[in-house]
DNA sequence: GGAACGTCTGGGAGCGTTCACAGACTGAAA
DNA sequence: TTTCAGTCTGTGAACGCTCCCAGACGTTCC
C-alpha cells in the first residue's frame, strides 16, 4: 500500500501551511477564499484522508460510539426489533461520520470488556440497548462520565440516563381498550420481565384500563422469548380456562401463546382473542396474523441517536423522548 | 474526567523507562522478571490503559474490523440469520480484543463511505456479508489491498475473496432427496436471487437430484423476502396446480409460500409438502413448523472470523471453508 | 500619523505510543 | 585477562494531527 498523503503533502500541494489545511479541514474561521479553494483542490488531487488516530490523539475524540447489547448471549437479537434499531442507528450516525461499534454485555467478562473499552477512551458515547434494572454496567459507565443514552428507559435510572422510547403504557392501554370494545370479558395478559420498562409499563397500561378486573390470576410473566409465551399461555389456560382474550406484551411471545392455544384446541380469535405488541416481522407470519401495537422503532432509534449526539456535542442535559404507538388490527383479535 | 495515566506514569511508578513498559505491554523478549513484575504492578495501581490511537499512529494497526452489510437498506437484517452471524463475530473478535464496526453498503453513498473508511486506514480488515455478484465495492476493496473475507462466497470472486460458507449445494440435495423419498412426484422450487451463492447453489443441488424433472415451469425466483415467497408460490400454483411439494430456498420465503398455500386452500403437508432452508427462528414459528435444512451459522461465522484474523496476521493466502448442513424434519414435509 | 481592531497565516509544541539504536551488564569461552 | 554473545534497559525520533501564539497585513477612527 503506497504511503498515504499527510496533511504536509496537502499543504505543500496547496502552497500553504499545515495550519491552514487544518483550519479548512475543521471549518475554522479565518481562512481566505483563495486559500480555501487551493486546499480543497490539493485535497482532491492528493486523495488525502485525515488520519483519525492522529486527530483523536490530540482532540480526545474518537468519532465512534459503542452500542452495548445487554441481553444474555443466547437471546441477543432473537427479538427482530434489534434489527431496525441497529440499522437506523448506523445510518444516522454514518451521516455524521460517526461509526458504530457493537459490543455484547451478556456476562461479567463482557461487561468488563465494555468498561475497559470505554475507559480506554475508545468511544465518544454509549448507546444502551435493553438494559435491565440494576445492571452494574450502568453504574460503572455513570462513574466514567461518558455520554450515555438508552434505547428504552433503564428502570431506576430514568433521571440519570436519558432515553427515547415508545409509549409502552399508552400502547398497552390501546390494546386493552380495543379488546374490551370487542366485547371480551375475561382478559388475561402475559407480561415481559418485570425489570424492563416494557414489562412494567405494558402491564401498568393494561391495568389502567381493566382496573380491578386485572386480577392476579389473569397475569403471567414471560421473558420475551417465544418459549415463555407458550408456557405462560399454558399456565393461564390451566388457571382460567374460560378466558376469552389475552394481551401478550411482545409479538414473539404472542407467537408462542398462539401455538399453545392451537394445541389446546382454542380457535383464535373466535374463542380467544390474542393481542401482541411491537408489530415486529413475526406479527405478519403467525397464523392468524397478529393484531398488535406498532412501536415506532425507527423513530425511537433516531431519537436515541439524536440525544446521544447532543450529549456528546456538549449541550447540557437532554430530556427523554416518548413516542406514540398505534393499534394495528389484523386477524388474531 | 481526571487525566488518564500514560505510559510515562506507569514507567515512573515502576521505576523503569517507557521502553520497558512498552515491552511488557507487547510481550517483547528481554524483560527481566523483576522489571516485568514491577510494571504489571504499576499498571494495576495506576489503572493504566493503553491509548489505542497513539499506538495505531505508529503501528498502522487499528484493532478493529468492519463488517459490511451489502443488502439494500430495507432488507438488512430482515433475515434473522444476520443475528447469529453478527453475535458470533462480535464474540470471537472480542476475545482477541478486536472491535467490530458495522457499516451498511446498500447504495452508492454508503459504499463510498465504506471505501473512505477503509482508505482512511480505520480498519484492519473487512468482513463482507451477503455481497452480490458484481458489487463494485469488492473491486474497490481489492484494489486497496485490505484483508477481506466473505461470509458466504462472493460469486465471481471465489478465488480472490476467501470465504466460509455452508454447503448450500449439498444441503439442497438433502432436501430434494428427502422430498423424493417421501414419495413426492411434482416438486417445485423457489430460489433465492441468482446473483447470490445461496440462490445459485441451492438450485444446483435441487437440480442434481431431480435431474430432468427440474423443469423450467417448476422453478421460480425470489429475493429472500417473505413477500417474494408468497408471490413465487402463487405463480407456481397457477402454472402447475398439481404440484405436490416445493423446496423454498429460505425459511422466510417458505413462510410466505405457506400463507399463499393456505389462502389457496392447500393443506400442508397433506396436499403440498414444503421444505425450507436455514433453520432460522421463523422455521419454528410457522404453521405448520417448517421442515428445513440447518446451516451451521455460528460455525460459519466463526470460520469467517478465523480466516480474516489469519489474513490480517499476515499468513499467506487462506483457503475457503465449507461446512456441512443437516436436514431438520418438522411438520411441513 | 498612529493606535486599535479584525482577518489571515505560519510554525512550534505536544498528544501517547512504538521502534531502532546504543550502551551496560552478565557469564562463558579463548 | 580479553573477547564475545546474549540479556536487558534507556532514550531520541518518529507517527500525523490540532492547538496556540506571534506576527503580518489591511481597515477604520481619532
Amino acid at each position: 500500500m503506497a504511503k498515504r498523503p499527510t496533511i504536509h503533502d496537502v499543504a505543500a500541494a496547496a502552497g500553504v501551511s499545515r495550519g491552514t489545511v487544518s483550519r479548512v479541514l475543521n471549518d475554522d474561521r479565518y481562512v481566505s477564499p483563495a486559500a480555501h479553494a487551493a486546499v480543497r483542490r490539493a485535497i482532491a488531487e492528493t486523495g488525502y484522508i485525515v488520519n483519525r488516530n492522529a486527530r483523536s490523539l490530540v482532540t480526545q475524540r474518537t468519532g465512534s460510539v459503542v452500542m452495548v447489547l445487554s441481553e444474555p448471549h443466547e437471546k441477543v437479537f432473537e427479538d427482530p426489533n434489534y434489527s431496525t434499531t441497529i440499522r437506523t442507528a448506523i445510518r444516522r450516525l454514518g451521516e455524521r461520520d460517526v461509526s458504530l461499534v457493537i459490543m455484547l454485555a451478556g456476562d461479567d467478562g463482557d461487561r468488563a470488556r465494555v468498561v475497559h473499552y470505554v475507559r480506554g477512551g475508545h468511544a465518544d458515547g454509549v448507546l444502551l440497548m435493553s438494559t435491565h434494572a440494576g445492571d452494574p454496567l450502568v453504574d460503572e459507565l455513570e462513574s466514567l462520565r461518558i455520554p450515555a443514552v438508552a434505547c428504552g428507559a433503564v428502570i431506576g435510572k430514568e433521571n440519570v440516563i436519558p432515553y427515547a422510547a415508545a409509549d409502552d403504557r399508552e400502547g398497552a392501554r390501546q390494546m386493552a381498550r380495543y379488546l374490551v370494545e370487542q366485547g371480551r370479558r375475561k382478559i388475561a395478559t402475559i407480561t415481559g420481565p418485570m425489570d424492563t420498562p416494557g414489562g412494567i409499563q405494558r402491564l401498568e397500561g393494561f391495568a389502567d384500563v381493566l382496573g380491578r378486573k386485572a386480577s392476579r390470576r389473569l397475569i403471567e410473566h414471560g421473558d420475551w422469548t417465544q418459549l415463555s409465551g407458550e408456557s405462560g399461555m399454558a399456565r393461564l389456560l390451566e388457571r382460567t380456562p374460560d378466558l376469552d382474550a389475552v394481551f401478550v406484551a411482545s409479538d414473539l411471545m404472542a407467537a408462542g401463546a398462539l401455538s399453545t392455544l392451537r394445541a389446546a384446541g382454542r380457535r383464535v380469535p373466535d374463542d380467544v382473542a390474542v393481542g401482541g405488541f411491537d408489530d415486529s416481522s413475526v406479527a405478519a407470519t403467525t397464523h392468524p396474523p397478529l393484531t398488535t401495537i406498532r412501536q415506532p422503532l425507527a423513530e425511537v432509534a433516531e431519537e436515541t441517536v439524536r440525544l446521544l449526539l447532543a450529549l456528546i456535542d456538549g449541550g447540557g442535559p437532554v430530556d427523554p423522548v416518548i413516542l406514540p404507538t398505534r393499534l394495528i388490527v389484523r386477524e388474531s383479535a
